[in-house]
DNA sequence: TTAATTTATTTAACACTGTTAAGTAAATGA
DNA sequence: TCATTTACTTAACAGTGTTAAATAAATTAA
């Protein structure tokens, strides 16, 4: 019977649905907008049909985030294409890991763990900029006699920063690297950039 | 009255009280645990009661990352108290930020939108090696003729992701930089981290 | 002390959430 | 045409944040 493939054809193409429903609510009211009965509304469905297709939120947000990866890594791999020296490569590779990352932001947020709810909290209270005050007064310091401009503070601080709330984030997330590896990062990091200023 | 004061002192302690709950029962169950209902659980009155002293559940959040920032802030001090040249302090003020982070985990996660969650699902999925493989790769090719070893690339795979995703999970979590001081941070972290590779 | 009023606290309810079981309509097979 | 499977929906459960109404307790006034 050929209708059992038109029916299985089917099948993906809602199964396929589901997923682009999801992305779609998440683009336009964020991840606290995604709901099972938001998903069905959109694929002119009602809630229960979804778990025919997923056994849970969780294994629509795992496919998601599938879909992520393998779209990063062919962003990578085209990126990596372009160039035929390993330096240049390397530099292509993560300007397009940088740029996947705010195309396909939604994406990003669910592989890594990257949440924004948050965001809106933590401005406009001015204990959040307490830290980067105290180092920025010693990155300034550092910088001493040369008198840094905001620019030039900022982006150490910034480079300084982002290294170390990486890491954290990196290994809190995905909890990957034994503690010496991470130590060595974190000193070989922190030193590699102190150097820099001092010069 | 004096009265006046003991009632106000008993209310300081509720909220007080109410905050330490929350903490407790986010470091015993994770974020999603944490409930208004379970708060009024663990200090024996009913849910409406909590709405008394917070305004609702993010004012509670709010209250938790403030008071992280202020005891990062507080760790940050006395780790550059401890010495007297910047180079020194600067280390240890990110030796000390980088404790916190771990010490005060759900504090950390809650200012800056760490997400942990979602890990136990990216785990165990092949796709999400599928970058690191690609990058790991062309990082062994530039240390060509000298062979790395498996730590020697793991570092340098991790020094380049962590300062990547670290400007990006900052920029999306708290859109702080002009588009000029993140390529700015971009490049020549990458750059730097290259020459670092090639020697 | 008793009555009136304010304060403290709880119960009930609403609109949501993810998820499951039971019921109903539609399509398929004999 | 009848029986059976498939497709789908309705109803329900337990949970969420939050608000309004009801009740208990404490305080003040007479």
């Amino acid at each position: 019977m050929a209708s059992k493939d038109r029916i299985l054809r089917l099948k993906e193409e809602t199964r396929c649905n589901i997923l682009d429903a999801s992305l779609k609510i998440v683009k336009e009211g964020g991840w606290d907008a995604l709901s099972m009965r938001k998903i069905a509304d959109e694929i002119e469905y009602t809630a229960p049909i979804i778990y025919e297709y997923y056994s849970n939120k969780g294994a629509i947000l795992l496919e998601l985030t599938r879909k992520g990866f393998l779209l990063l890594a062919k962003d990578l791999e085209t990126a990596k294409s372009k160039h035929r020296l390993p330096a240049k490569q390397l530099e292509a590779m993560w300007l397009a890991y940088w740029n996947f990352a705010f195309a396909e932001k939604e994406l990003y947020q669910v592989m890594y763990g990257v949440e924004t709810s948050c965001c809106e909290m933590a401005k406009k209270m001015p204990e959040s900029e307490m830290p980067m005050d105290l180092i920025w007064d010693v990155i300034v310091e550092l910088m001493l006699p040369h008198v840094g401009t905001e620019d030039e503070v900022c982006i150490k601080y910034y480079t300084f920063w982002s290294v170390i709330h990486g890491l954290i984030s990196i290994n809190m997330v995905n909890r990957g690297n034994t503690p010496e590896t991470n130590q060595e990062v974190l000193k070989t990091a922190i030193s590699g950039i102190i150097r820099s200023i001092t010069g």
